[in-house]
Formats: C-alpha cells, sequence, structure tokens
DNA sequence: GTTTTTCATGTTAGCGCTAACATTTCATGT
DNA sequence: ACATGAAATGTTAGCGCTAACATGAAAAAC
C-alpha cells in the first residue's frame, strides 16, 4: 500500500514542474532565476513563460536550506511607537529592498531580557545579519552573535571597541544643546529624562559635562523617571521640577514628547517660555516645529542612519569591508522660540 | 575523491547532533521541542540538557519545508509613518507572538501595485495567514490569495462581501463627527482631504451623507490633495480653503495631522476657533489631546482591530471559525475645544 | 586539424527537519 | 495466563531547492 503523499506548501507548483513545462532541468530554472546572466537568452525566456504560466513562487524555505543565505536581515529596535525608530526602518527598507533582501522586525519594548530572547527566536530563521539598536545588551548577546558568525552593525551612537557602528555622539548632542541653553544666559538649567535608556542616559552625561565646563551644574535639578515618556509625563514632571525648584529657568528634555507635553503645561500656567523658561527637546520630530511657542530641538539624522547602517551591514555581509566601521553622521541643533 | 562537503547554516548543531548527545532518536528531539506532552518527562529533560548544552537553535527553513507549515503571518500595512498602523501591529504582536507565530511586516506606502509585489515577494515565506489594511486591493490579489489558499482577515473596515474583517464604519464615522459639527449649528462645514486613499473616501462619503440629510451640502466646501498628509499640509490647505471660500465655518479633516497643521495655521491668523471656524480631526493621536485649543476627533480603536484580527487569522489557519466574520468594533467622538 | 578554453546545461546528492508508518513497551481486562 | 490496546519511541522517506561536480558543444588558440 502507498502511503499518503504529504501535503505541499504555497499553491503547489514546485521548480520542477515549471522545468518540465519548459522541457528543462530544475537547476536550469533555478538559475534563470538567480544568476540569469548564466542562461542563454533562449532558455531564459522558456523559462519565464513557464513561471508565468504556472504562476511559480519560490520557496525561501527551501532555497535557504540548499544554500545557507536566507537573504533576511533582522532588525533589533527598542520600540515601534517611536518615530525615530521607524524613521530609521524606512531608511533600511529602502537598501535592502533593492538589494533584494527582506528585513525580520524584532521589537525589543526597551527590555535587554526581551531582545535577547528575539535574538535566540529570529535565528531560527538563520539572518544573513543583524542591524542593532544600541550598544549594551544583555549578556551572552555578543557571544551569540560570535558563535553565529553573524555580521551586525550597530546604530544610534558611536562605540569606541571596534564594532561596526552608524550613528552619532549622544552625548556629545547632550552637550551641544546644553550649551545653547547656557549661551541664552541661562544658568540653573534643569533635565527632565524618561525611558532612561542607553541614549538618554549619555544625553544626561553630555548635559553634566556641558554644565560642569561652565560651573554651574546642579545634581538637584535633575528628573528622571524609567517609565516611558510621554507628553502627559512631561506635563507632569513640569510641574514637579517647578514645584521643588522654582528657580529653574531652562529645562533640557531628553525627547521632544516629553518637551512638548512641559511647554503645553507652562503655557497653561501662564509661563513666559523662552524668558521664565527656556525649553529644549530632542530629535526634532514633527509637532515641534508646529507647537506654539515652536521647540528649539536637536535634529538627527536617523533615517540616514538607517541607509547607511543597511549599506554596511550589506557589504559585512559579503565579506567586504564598509567604508567605514564608525560612521559618524552627527546632528544639527534646530534653535526655535521656546528657547 | 570525496566532493567538498557544504557550508552549515547558523552555528552548524543540528537535531542530529542533539539526538546524538541525547541518546535518542532525531525525532524524538524534534517532539520535545514540538509536541512535548508525547514524549516521557525523563527524556524530554535529558533532551533538553542536549539542547542547552549544544546551544541548538533549530531551522525555520527546514520545519517549513518538512511540515509545510511556517508558524508566519504576513501583515500588509500603507505606511510605518503612521501611528495609527503601528498601534494595529503592536496589537497583533502580542497576539501573533503568545501563539508563537512570527509576523512579517510589508509596506506597501499606500500603492496597490506595491502591494500586490509584496504578497507575491513575501509568499516565498509561506506565510500561514495574511492581515490585510483596507478592502480593496489591485486585481490579481484575490485570486492570488485564493489560489494559495491562505486565510485573510481584513482590518480597518468592513466589508459585506463574506470577506473575514475586523473595523469599524469608516463612512458612519465620518457622517457621525459632520453632525457634530452641524449640532454645533455649524451649516458651511468643509472637508480637507490628503492621501485619498480608501478610508479617506468613505469619511467623505459620510461626511457628503450627513450634510445632504441636513440640507447643506456644498460640493465647493471640499479640498482634497493626494500627496500624503502632513501639518504643513494642513496649514497650506488652511489657507487655500479661506482664500475661496472665506464663508466656510467648520472643517473636517481626514485625519489629526492635517487638522493640527490647519488649527495651528488658524492661531496663527487669529481667527476664533471655535466660533469662527471650528475644526475636527480623526484619529485621536497623542498630540490632539495636547495642541491648543484641544481637537475635537473621533477616536478608533486600532490596538483592538490588531488584537482582534490576528486572533480571528489564528482561528481561520487552525480551519475553525472566528466569533464573527464581521466584527465591528466602533469609534468613539472626543469632542474637545476646537469645536 | 587538433588541443585547449569557455560557456551552457545536466546529474547527483544533501541541506535539516517532520509526516507517516512501524515497532516496542507496558498497563489493563478477562 | 493471554489477548488488547494505549503510550512511547524509532525508521524511512521526502519536503523544494541549490552546491558541487560532470558533460557536451561551441569558440578560441595553436
Amino acid at each position: 500500500m502507498p502511503r499518503k503523499p504529504r501535503v505541499r506548501s504555497g499553491s503547489g507548483v514546485t521548480m520542477h514542474d515549471v522545468a518540465k513545462a519548459a522541457g528543462v532541468s530544475a537547476i536550469t530554472v533555478s538559475r534563470v532565476l538567480n544568476q540569469p546572466q548564466q542562461v542563454s537568452e533562449a532558455l531564459r525566456e522558456k523559462v519565464m513563460q513557464a513561471v508565468d504560466a504556472l504562476a511559480y513562487v519560490p520557496s525561501r524555505s527551501a532555497s535557504t536550506l540548499a544554500s545557507a543565505r536566507s537573504r533576511t536581515v533582522l532588525v533589533l529596535i527598542p520600540s515601534l511607537a517611536n518615530t525615530v525608530f521607524l524613521e530609521t526602518l524606512a531608511g533600511i527598507e529602502t537598501v535592502l529592498d533593492a538589494a533584494g533582501y527582506q528585513m525580520l522586525i524584532g521589537n525589543s519594548h526597551y527590555d535587554a531580557g526581551q531582545e535577547l530572547q528575539l535574538l535566540r527566536a529570529y535565528l531560527q530563521h538563520r539572518p544573513d545579519g543583524v542591524l542593532i539598536t544600541g550598544l549594551s545588551h544583555a549578556e551572552p548577546f555578543e557571544r551569540i552573535l560570535c558563535q553565529h558568525a553573524l555580521p551586525a552593525v550597530y546604530m544610534m551612537d558611536l562605540a569606541d571597541d571596534g564594532r561596526c557602528c552608524v550613528g552619532f555622539s549622544q552625548e556629545e548632542a547632550g552637550a551641544a544643546i546644553t550649551r545653547h541653553l547656557l549661551s541664552r544666559g541661562k544658568r540653573r538649567i534643569g533635565f527632565l529624562g524618561a525611558q532612561l535608556d542607553e541614549r538618554v542616559m549619555k544625553r544626561l552625561e553630555g548635559y553634566r559635562a556641558a554644565l560642569d565646563a561652565a560651573g554651574c551644574r546642579d545634581a538637584g535639578l535633575e528628573w528622571l523617571d524609567p517609565q516611558p515618556s510621554s507628553m502627559q509625563m512631561g506635563a507632569d514632571m513640569l510641574d514637579a521640577a517647578l514645584a521643588q525648584r522654582p528657580d529653574c529657568d531652562a529645562l533640557f528634555c531628553c525627547n521632544d514628547d516629553l518637551a512638548i507635553g512641559a511647554l503645553s503645561r507652562s503655557q497653561q500656567l501662564g509661563l513666559d517660555v523662552p524668558e521664565r523658561l527656556a525649553i529644549a527637546g530632542f530629535n526634532d520630530l514633527q509637532p515641534s516645529a508646529w507647537c506654539t511657542p515652536t521647540l528649539t530641538t536637536v535634529a538627527t539624522p536617523r533615517r540616514d542612519i538607517g541607509v547607511h547602517a543597511a549599506q554596511a551591514l550589506l557589504k559585512l555581509i559579503d565579506g567586504e569591508e564598509p567604508e567605514s566601521r564608525r560612521a559618524d553622521l552627527g546632528f544639527q541643533l534646530m534653535l526655535r522660540r521656546s528657547s
């Protein structure tokens, strides 16, 4: 008794069906689809006709299994709710798309443990490379990358240990915007921080360094909350800050959400911005140019970071060296009414 | 001469290696990982130890190929830059994650042709099902789904043709917010529309229906632009609208970006909102509760749509019937200062 | 005209896993 | 004691594709 045939995936048309229809061998079909220049014009055409006629869709799983290349890249980001990472994704997408790669998006929710689990889970897909947000990760993270010989590019910040990275100095950016507030004559400059991820902490370091240099650092002017940031939280933090330190004359908020919340609240309170209180944000999101008063902030090249990081990763995957293993894309102060 | 061995993917540890280390057959390892209740406690433990010791990561490709199930779902959305779809994704993610499914995200950039290409490209991964934004698609789209016997759930809107869908009536929502403006005594209510996707056009239909019912529809009060919407565009469209029709006394903007831009511009112009001009948006994004004056808008249950749609899809994949093939999750008017 | 090289195509085997069937083990009923 | 069936484990084959090698035909070199 013959055994029951297995179910087939997809519409059931395989490369062999195409080959039979075109009167060639399977490998020829494979070559027409993957290295067309290796096949003569005549056969190429015949095969393509058969592909169209049968509506053949090749199976990525079979291809990955046979070739040990998945043409897939894993992208690890901390949040899908933050425009910053979405614009980075958009940049990555354009490059990968053009190269025939697909991206797997792993959202770690700002949690190093979850990030590690994501990496493990997505390794099942045998990605050819990984794009990673941030430099510091849970313990066995780097070791796993190493074991699997996975090319990796780190995004958003700059590493000093030889890891391939594309970004800008979060610390320098934090220092720069703080110096701007100093240049406006402010001396009791506060810091509002939420989420408290790696990048926020570095901006905080930059803020501290700038104030130390100016001799007016005051630890009592830092307000930090590990919760995710939101406009509501910015408003609440402003209330708390003014209650504790009514002498505060400027605020550097670790991102624009917080800053817009604080700005909005100070408008409600009738505070004179920027005279009584200057406010600066970080990232230059769309609403920052539109709120009243318009928000001073730091524009970050997140889309370009995505593009450059993806390009560098593709080079690494192909065994080449990227143009630079440490690409500093800089940042730009956007000086507006709120300061 | 023996032929050169092939390269291996990943770290090179296979299920057979684990099986040998644990002193069992490969299929037992497979069962420990996939149907653990079928294996005795003792063996299960021995196998798990071997898995950990060797840091074994199963290959999804091999599994997909052998079982004709990819445990993967394709999600088609029109944009990654729009919070609305991201929150939908977040809802989908929670459900799929819990069920051990992974999602492939396809971004069509609001282009039906690109959407079709995405579907074709992602079919290579043999997804077990598809979550689709919107009801109308390029020609062979539905046929392809059919050919591949792909379970599909449509999101954001309600179909009348038996397709499984989760959403709310865009048309009814557009009508409801328009009736609200009418109830505020407005009679020359304009419509600002951008992007002009399917959902915007249905909101427009609802707006027209409500005005027809009240006997004050005026085709000269509709301003439509196929470009992607932005705050800038909202501001520009407000200028154009007031220049053409200074008698306009209310505006329904097809989304909050446009509305905030228009609101901001009318503040700059010193217009009295809502007395001289009432403004309403759509979606209830975060800034809408924070701009001045706060924005009247329609809150949409996008996260829940994601959750429900994913749940329904999982049922369809398992060959069961979802609770409802047409889940109406409703919407909510958020009445604020701008009206 | 013969050898060498190049190019186009084919044959074979195997990537790592799981469905289907086969076998063994052991508890249960009679 | 033995049949009966359920539970646990194993054997075999094959999912659909491509790397490696093999072959044949045409072009280039001598």
